[in-house]
DNA sequence: TCTGGGGTCCTCTTTCTC
DNA sequence: TCTGGAGAAAGAGGACCC
């Protein structure tokens, strides 16, 4: 869906249109939180996804600054997916605002098949979308990519050479900052320059698993089928205190909550776990985590307070104020 | 100065058991 | 009793995704 959450905000309260909006936290972009979605308006501004709120502000203070709505923009996303789900059974979810659906059954030509999904999700949504239809996931991930807003974009095994291999390497899902610096300090800037590297290469500076997952993917290659059933492997709750505090009552007040929240999910949803981890960020930024793993599974909050306060006890809170805490339940069993 | 929240997967190290 | 290897499980950290 393109720019999903704004999109979904301007639909439902037009004097919005074509203006400049950005949605994220709680909406107060003096608060501390990060750009979530930005429409394209925004986005002339040099305001993107993941951008603290703070600076979108700089960059336009007269934008319009909207908080998250999950619950409205869930449920235009069952919409969407149900569409989906009509032309196709096998629907993979990524997250709210993305899907692959396997066409392999369909007798009809891509574009044909492509305009009529793109058609039938606005009559549902009153929202476009961009689509990319290609031999797997990997490229119609890259092919969905292409021309955005409101594009339709299909890739053959044929366009490999023509139309992928001279994107950046960041282009391809899995390469992120930290590989895209490690490949350009390679000299390997595009996704064509990555699949000239020897296997062995990529192996010797990335990995086993991830030499080869890079050297497939440079040349197109990916044979992993669609999920379209998956059990949660960990359910997870964090806080960002809107100042550092090195006040324990706050920090154990915050995660006595927290554990009371996710305790009642991994409740609701019929799991226990056996895994607790703690997470503290300090006002450094640098991130810390103890975890404790009992015996038997449990879905008690005394059981499971009482292990994150253990782990929470394994930190030294003495030395530097903390800006997040967090507790993630893990080791899930279905009950 | 600024850097959310909810996840998955991988790697490396430590710990324990045989 | 000491030493060491193999393998599993746990713990910590980090990269990446939406």
């Amino acid at each position: 869906m393109d720019a999903f959450y704004a999109a979904v905000e301007q639909k439902r309260r037009p004097e919005l249109k074509d203006k400049p909006v950005v949605i994220g936290g709680s909406g107060d972009p003096t608060k501390r939180g990060v750009v979530s979605t930005a429409n394209y308006e925004a986005r002339k501004y040099g305001i993107h996804s993941a951008m603290p709120l703070k600076t979108a502000y700089t960059l336009c203070p007269h934008a319009v600054f909207l908080p998250v709505d999950m619950e409205e923009y869930g449920r235009l996303s069952r919409l969407f997916k149900a569409v989906l789900q009509r032309f196709s059974p096998v629907m993979e979810d990524v997250g709210i605002d993305e899907a692959f659906l396997d066409l392999s059954d369909s007798n009809r030509s891509p574009e044909q098949i492509g305009q009529e999904i793109k058609k039938e999700i606005m009559a549902a949504t009153g929202l476009t979308c961009s689509i990319g239809i290609a031999p797997n996931k990997l490229l119609a991930k890259i092919a969905s990519d292409m021309q955005k807003p409101d594009g339709l974009t299909i890739i053959t095994e044929r366009d490999l050479e023509e139309r992928i291999w001279p994107l950046p390497v960041r282009k391809l899902w899995g390469v992120g900052p930290k590989t895209g610096e490690h490949l350009k300090e390679m000299s390997v800037h595009t996704i064509g320059e990555l699949a000239a590297v020897p296997l062995e290469t990529l192996v010797r500076h990335f990995g086993m698993s991830y030499g080869h997952y890079l050297s497939k993917a440079s040349r197109g290659i990916d044979d992993t089928p669609l999920v379209t059933h998956w059990e949660p492997k960990s359910i997870s709750r964090e806080t960002t205190f809107q100042t550092d505090t090195d006040h324990w009552q706050t920090i154990a007040k915050n995660l006595a909550d927290l554990t009371r929240e996710t305790v009642e999910e991994v409740r609701e949803r019929g799991y226990r776990c056996r895994n607790i981890t703690v997470k503290i960020r300090f006002d450094d930024f640098k991130t810390h985590t103890r975890a404790t793993t009992l015996e038997e599974p449990v879905d008690t909050l005394e059981a499971i307070r009482k292990a994150a306060f253990h782990c929470l006890g394994n930190f030294d809170l003495k030395k530097k104020k903390v800006r997040l805490v967090g507790v993630r339940l893990g080791t899930l069993t279905k009950k």
